[in-house]
DNA sequence: TAGTGGTCTAGACCACGCC
DNA sequence: GCGTGGTCTAGACCACTAG
């Protein structure tokens, strides 16, 4: 079967941003270049860009254009208020453990899926700080199978997933987590300077991704008593 | 200025169901019986279901029709587990205190707007169990202005918003939430049957409404260690 | 005023669910 | 086979932004 003509134009446009053709800030064509450099009519061409808004990729704006926005990375994710917050470079992140092949490891509390437990496991983890403060540990998991090379990679701004999608082309479609209040023990204590025992928040994740069978697994644990965790949704 | 089209339409369905007219599981008139009934072509029409289907009203079904659903209710908020998976009548909630007049309270963690802290307040709390276990104490604040009679209401399903949708027609439009792990306070201990200083999560909301000026207060402390609380996101 | 996105009409053909 | 929603064409007028 065809492809739909108006998911042709937006996975076109897709791959320009992801490509950086277009970055933040930059208009797309308007509907009516759409129309005739993909001999379409309107309706399709908006369809199209409807789409990549709702992917959020791009941001609608009347009498002037569709301009393109920096991607909600979090999909579900709560934010460490203090990390969005603090953008003058307040935020410090400090590799424990920089990427590289490991067991999958059965602290990952969702089920390593059938396909990808028989794969190698990359696997990374960080100390994220606001000012000198640390705030939260995060230990991560995936698939080593398709992300050749990630090992030498340096994170594209620091951030992992700008890195999986401007070098694999893959976007997060959504995620699954589990929040749990927990004691602190002892290694968790230490990274976080935290008195042992000290109430932590401890967030079990799994990313779904636009690749078949392949998901991020993460363990975060947060010192919520300076920087609480949040995040607002609207209709 | 007129109101667009599809609005009109949009809002029509949405009363109706409101109302009641339509209950879960009953299919709208299709696209073409809008069509006739409303004066409107098909892209109108479909435009008007398609903002009822982002709103969670109804979910549409290749070669079947719009069906209405039961409505999202969290939004954003997170789901205890075990809340929704026990279907079966194994939740129990019981008031702790049944809706009255009362003062705001300092608790709260999000600011009250001025318009709102010159008018009465609504508060109750409830005790949610999962079997005989208590797993969650729920805080609730709101403006009294505009809900008259709601003290004197009973709750339907036991749900406070489902009866904000069918008695006064207000909608949950967004949310706001900040969450921290801490240690039980002596009150919390007790109503949550744990031992002093287990650690909790704690939830603060702070729910939009598609009534000018009117937010939901929500505190939430919850005993994670039975019951974590998950979500799950997709696109 | 020119160009953009937002709404809307009046058609057409196709894919899916069900009888 | 028939009705449903999904995609698409070829137009039109309007509202907003900016030079």
């Amino acid at each position: 079967m065809e492809e739909k003509r108006y998911r042709q134009v937006q996975n076109f446009l897709k791959l320009q941003i992801q490509k950086g053709y277009y970055v933040v800030g930059d208009y797309l064509p308007s509907e009516n270049e759409l129309c005739s450099s993909f001999s379409i009519t309107r309706t399709t061409a908006r369809k199209a860009l409807d789409e990549l808004t709702k992917e959020g990729f791009i941001e609608r704006q009347h009498g002037k254009g569709s301009i393109v926005r920096e991607r909600r990375q979090s999909l579900g994710l709560l934010n460490v208020k203090g990390f969005s917050e603090a953008v003058g470079g307040d935020v410090k992140t400090i590799f424990l453990q920089k990427p590289q092949m490991n067991f999958w490891n059965p602290e990952i509390h969702f089920t390593v899926s059938e396909s990808e437990i028989k794969e190698a496991c990359i696997h990374f983890s960080r100390l994220r700080c606001v000012g000198e403060i640390p705030a939260m540990i995060e230990y991560n998991w995936l698939s080593g199978k398709i992300l050749e090379g990630l090992i030498d990679l340096e994170f594209i701004d620091g951030s992992f997933f700008k890195t999986l999608s401007q070098h694999y082309r893959i976007e997060i479609t959504g995620s699954e987590q589990e929040l749990r209040a927990e004691n602190a023990n002892k290694n968790i204590a230490v990274l976080l300077k935290i008195p042992l025992g000290s109430p932590i928040l401890h967030i079990s994740l799994k990313f779904h991704t636009s690749k078949n069978n392949f998901y991020i697994y993460s363990e975060l644990y947060c010192n919520t008593e300076n920087y609480p965790i949040g995040n607002s949704y609207h209709i």
